[in-house]
DNA sequence: TTGAAATAATAGTAAAGCTATCATAATAAG
DNA sequence: CTTATTATGATAGCTTTACTATTATTTCAA
């Protein structure tokens, strides 16, 4: 037996569904592992239509540009993130709890058991560290936030802003703080990885404990009463 | 009479100094307002030569490509920041004091008296905010770091950690502080522009105080005893 | 079995990102 | 003041990226 999850994403974001269709799931699995692989800048339509031996054109089909296809990937995650989180803390009533499996969820996401077969989470995950950011710092992103293209992460931060506000009540930037807990994880990951002289915090491998910690602490001293 | 300030930074970032020639400094001059106008994508040496008249091969002799100038204009403002927190703590001896100054200097660094007359440091606090964070989301930056490349950043995080220290020898994040106010105030201005559902901070034009209350707000609590 | 839809194969275009060469200014040294 | 040196301009060209168009072939469902 198994469970299937689909994720399912803003339409603006593809042209054609990937999810259902082989090709489709082909394309999703296969641009992460090189985007990972090659980073964002270095990633083409082109390598990813040999990887899966397929041409640029048929890539074309499922999306309209490298850019779509890694906001579909983000948004991807973000729901996937949220979905852990909606089971995680599913019959847990002590906010201070939910936020402490929230922090672990944003966190240890990858390391959570697999959703789907076509997606590496681990790998999405470096991505969403590495790449993420440029998800949304385009010129472009007032269009693309009318057209809904970052709800998924908006409706995280506002789940998240809830738990905060039933924390401390008196607390005045729940929605700041939600937000910053999602890019202080990816921001001191990346830190750790690569520019350590600027965090405290270290990271070997996947082990990411370090970082929740971190994240708690500083919850805890900005929500105490 | 004139003060000229003449910021220098690391030797590797570019092939010659722009700021020792006419055009050179035309080079950062409208580059700065090239990309704040077109963002960093769109933004091409050969838009720029054509600005300021002249060619596309010239630019090349001054910078090897444009991520390189973008490094170039970071590391520049992250310099101008740490000389005005500098000049802006001057014997000030209390702590907390100086954070809140040090806090000012981050979110009102555009707003201060302009330092350098080929800088629009208004622009360039725009640039750092939408793209600077694609200066070492690459993934050339382990060599990059290994040249020196983030070092005005490093520096001026190490000197805020310092200060954060001297507040609370018992926060235990120095650090992850520093980057995390300099990483917040720009986050959120941009959030305030572009994604305001995810932030409670507004921004009207160069109007940035609740920014900077927000951030006093956070280091605040976080050091309190 | 036929017909629609999806994919592959191929070709081509415009722009980006660079490099090379040579001519001409500007400037600095003797 | 002349001559070297260095900086810039003009022009050309090359490779890759990003994309579009056309036609052929496969797949799959009615």
């Amino acid at each position: 037996m198994s469970i299937e999850i689909k994720i399912s994403l803003n339409q603006g974001l593809y042209l054609k569904e990937p999810q259902d269709s082989v090709l489709g799931r082909k394309i999703i699995e296969n641009s992460i592992i090189l985007i990972d692989e090659y980073g964002f800048e270095a990633f083409t339509f082109k390598k990813l239509a040999e990887k899966i031996n397929s041409t640029e054109a048929s890539v074309y089909r499922y999306f309209e540009n490298k850019h779509l296809l890694l906001l579909f990937l983000v948004n991807w995650y973000w729901e996937w993130v949220t979905y852990l989180i909606t089971i995680n803390t599913m019959n847990v009533d002590d906010p201070g709890k939910k936020l402490r499996i929230i922090i672990h969820s944003i966190v240890s996401a990858s390391e959570e058991h697999p959703g789907v077969d076509y997606v590496n989470e681990s790998k999405l995950h470096s991505i969403v560290i590495a790449e993420g950011g440029k998800a949304y710092h385009t010129k472009e992103v007032d269009d693309e936030n009318s057209k809904g293209f970052f709800s998924s992460y908006k409706k995280l931060a506002n789940s998240v802003s809830q738990v905060i506000t039933e924390i401390n009540p008196d607390f005045k930037y729940p929605f700041a703080l939600a937000t910053n807990l999602f890019e202080m994880s990816n921001n001191h990951i990346y830190f750790a990885r690569h520019l350590p002289r600027l965090t405290e915090v270290k990271v070997n491998g996947n082990d990411l404990k370090e970082v929740e910690k971190m994240l708690k602490y500083f919850a805890d001293k900005l929500l105490e009463r």
